[in-house]
DNA sequence: GTCTATACGAGGATAGAC
DNA sequence: GTCTATCCTCGTATAGAC
């Protein structure tokens, strides 16, 4: 099925995270799923700590490449924004929401250098959807008050606050665009 | 110090929820900070389940107490407003977010008794929410769109959203600050 | 690379003495 | 009500055979 098992042990412990935290996924569940014993998941990956660095540092690298490629995509800086969202909806159909959102959650209980990638993913969320913003400022698209950076922070907020809200709802991907797009749209408007 | 114990395991045990979440919480850490055994808690509360569903039940009234005390304040809407983001900026000191905030990351590992009691915690919410929002509508204090439900959803969303991001900031009180008081004042002026 | 076997602590929970 | 003692399961991690 896969070729490298690593990247499977590291594909199924990001669903596993997503989906229930770091405090409350083990060994035994990345065991089960990709067919190997649990000793040998230490081969791979020395410790826990190393396998979700490595987690979080392969899925900031996944992320930024999304972003760069709506960036350079031919469309209206309107619909960027939305398909910014979108990295945010898909997913939600498995009860998966950001990495970096469940992670924040636990950020009491992660070693430093977990820490540090989740900081890391923030703010090169932040940086780029700041631009994104500051762009259709420029175009007259929008305006962004009190400031771009301000917008881009309260944007990323909502965007995982509703992520984290949706899951007590039914569907949680229903939950997350109807609360998101309408909003997103009354604010930004031609989109 | 304390008159009864239960209360005092319940108290410690929400700081705890609220900083590490439920999978990252123990009896033992409730132990060592009540100082009393371990064992000795299963008398107030046979298990874990039930020891966490009268957690958030409590906090459901303590906060429903809390917004109905800012809702019969002798102020403007607006300043109600910045009361109920108040609410969710304190504790952010000890790095404590919303219970319930903590929860919905859980969501996926939590029995369905403290399902339950989360959902609703976030029913209650929006609905004390869209009153307010409602009743500054009707003072033509600002304008909800598309309307009073969304935006109440969208801003509870994004003050959760806030709590969360702001924990990878070194002080998070202030992260959490700096991004949610002016967006609310550029939204709902006059406040 | 993956296995078996095992160490060792922590988890929630119960029984029974006081 | 709180204690000690104990149970059993699950957690991460290591050693050494294949």
């Amino acid at each position: 099925m896969e070729r490298n098992t690593a990247q499977h042990i590291l594909d199924v412990a990001r669903d596993i995270v997503r989906n229930r935290g770091y405090s409350a996924f083990s060994y035994a569940d990345i065991s089960d799923r990709v067919g190997i014993r649990k000793a040998s998941i230490h081969y791979h990956f020395p410790s826990k700590d190393e396998l979700v660095r490595t987690l979080v540092q392969q899925y900031r690298e996944t992320m930024a490449r999304r972003c760069d490629r709506i960036a350079q995509s031919p469309t209206s800086c309107e619909q960027q924004l939305i398909q910014f969202a979108d990295l945010y909806r898909d997913g939600l159909h498995q009860n998966q929401i950001c990495l970096c959102a469940m992670l924040a959650a636990d950020f009491a209980v992660l070693p430093q250098s977990v820490r540090d990638e989740v900081r890391a993913f923030f703010q090169q969320t932040e940086a780029w959807l700041t631009a994104l913003l500051q762009k259709g400022c420029e175009a007259q698209n929008w305006q962004c008050q009190p400031s771009v950076e301000q917008e881009a922070k309260g944007l990323i907020a909502m965007l995982q606050g509703a992520q984290l809200l949706a899951r007590s709802a039914e569907d949680s991907r229903i939950a997350f665009e109807q609360v998101v797009y309408p909003l997103l749209l009354a604010k930004f408007p031609k989109a």
